[in-house]
DNA sequence: TGCCCCGTTCGTTTTTTCGCAACACTGGCG
DNA sequence: CGCCAGTGTTGCGAAAAAACGAACGGGGCA
């Protein structure tokens, strides 16, 4: 559903994300010739260009950033209404988009869709996994309208809607000597060797400044932006990865690796950040997975 | 400025106020054939009736409602935007389009907009002077930014911004006995004839409350809808009327028409209230007038 | 310089929208 | 009961808007 009288702020949107007129035609299936006419009327309907014109194609002025964000409150917020309409009629339908750490896709999101869709088949779900800044712009280009994320940095332009502290995990083999205790220490694990989560993820930060702040020397043996990589490489060795709370198979060990959680007092501990769009209207269906993403996690409003 | 490609949204919305697509479609000067081919159409496109075909017209379905409210909502987002982009050109221009109750007519609105008109030329202003309900309804509509409004009730939809307590004073000729006394008491008033606001008006409520309560007997001369009225009734005779403090010429007796503070202390007092419709984003000026507010009446934050 | 990709323009074709007149229907009133 | 004054709606030709396709001018890069 994308309603024909809202196609020139398609239009927009698409050159805005492709670059150029030429590549953002071929993506709507027109030529460049039409989509360049409908961006130079609007242009001179509001009498401000909303692209600069580079050789290389066309880059959004700050006229053009602005028109842009209200291009997609807009088409997001018709997107909400349409679902509130479908609402009406009695069908529970609509779509709910994340954006989430990886974390959230070991467990948490798939049980959690599950769940709903059990309760409403209707509803359908748009997960997309990425990193951290990659969550920000999502929300930010209402590509998303949930996101998850692990020790994200405050912004101005994002609402916090829930927090949940989140304690580091060690993951290893199941086999492994560590796996014997109940909990461990950060000291237990760097008698082993390291599969650390590279720089682009959340908990990396942590234990770094951990490490810096003690005067423990790890043996770093792989390093990864895939906790699913880490996972499966501490399966067959003696390593240890690390991941939060919610990213590990703390009580039931299913594929030959298992987690306990770090008990050291002095480690830092970031919140698990379920955040929207300040500003954004929800919709019903990413409000009702909100409230069930709320019983889950047990978390406190922000 | 309406943007050629809002046209259809303009369409619906005329005919929601018109009540018949006949009546719109002469407003907005096009055949009635062609305004209900679009209206068909967007009714196709979103799966639902947005208006029920009665005989004398249309009406708005329950999904024409929720619709509407959409459409109005994208309408004065994009005038915001469009202001903003001026904005970025350099120009300070824009509207306010504010929605208040008489009181505010007498001086506090007319020389808060003289004051900003001073200070940025470009901007214009739409005042609309209306009852209670006139100015909650305003809001919904998007017809008004700001609503100014004294002893309203609360509403869900509504979000108050501003509060100011306001105290309710006795309005009387200049050569009045009364106006003798630097306060007057409520008992003091009724050995007079008085002109009494309508129960269209904010005042009114709490006067009668007090007069059921206490054991006394007003004689009622005139009563009105109309504060102008009522102060210009009473600059030649004995009678006394009411208004509460910003509606009153406290200090400078300009007219002929002076005011006293009415001293009861069990006498009830109402807020006067700066309002505007929940989960909007205000355009500029209108925040830079609502600023320009809270120094004048000194009010606390809602 | 030569090449490639860019945005843009022009004349034409296709699609959408509009106006006009006629039609069908409903509710009220004599 | 029938008439009447409104309403929304439809078919068809005209008008307007949008899209197409090919050609033009221009800036970056090898």
């Amino acid at each position: 559903m994308s309603l024909q009288y809202l196609r020139v702020f398609a239009y927009i949107d698409a050159v805005a994300r492709a670059g150029s007129i030429r590549k953002a035609a071929e993506a709507l299936f027109i030529t460049p010739s039409a989509l360049d006419r409908r961006v130079q009327d609007l242009e001179r309907e509001l009498g401000t260009p909303l692209f600069e014109r580079h050789a290389r194609g066309m880059r959004l002025t700050a006229a053009g950033e602005l028109f842009l964000h209200h291009v997609r409150a807009q088409r997001a917020d018709f997107e909400r209404i349409h679902g509130e309409i479908e609402h009406l009629k009695g069908l529970r339908r609509g779509t709910v988009s994340i954006a989430a750490s990886q974390a959230l896709a070991y467990s948490v999101l798939p049980e959690l869709i599950n769940r709903m869709r059990a309760a409403n088949p209707g509803i359908g779900f748009k997960v997309r996994i990425c990193d951290r800044q990659a969550v920000v712009t999502a929300l930010r280009d209402f590509d998303a309208d949930l996101g998850l994320v692990y020790n994200v940095q405050p912004a101005s332009d994002l609402a916090p809607l829930m927090q949940v502290e989140q304690r580091l995990c060690a993951v290893m083999a199941e086999q492994h000597p560590l796996a014997a205790q109940e909990k461990v220490k950060m000291r237990d694990c760097l008698a082993y060797p390291l599969a650390m989560p590279d720089a682009t993820l959340g908990g990396r930060a942590l234990l770094d400044g951990f490490f810096a702040r003690s005067s423990l020397s790890p043996k770093v043996v792989l390093e990864s932006n895939s906790f699913e990589m880490l996972r499966n490489f501490v399966r067959s060795n003696d390593a240890v990865s690390f991941q939060i709370q919610v990213g590990t198979p703390l009580s039931r060990n299913q594929d030959g690796v298992t987690a306990r959680m770090i008990e050291d007092r002095a480690f830092p501990r970031q919140p698990l950040t379920v955040a929207q769009l300040k500003g954004r209207h929800l919709p019903q269906p990413a409000l009702r997975f909100l409230a069930a993403l709320r019983e889950v996690l047990n978390g406190n409003d922000a």
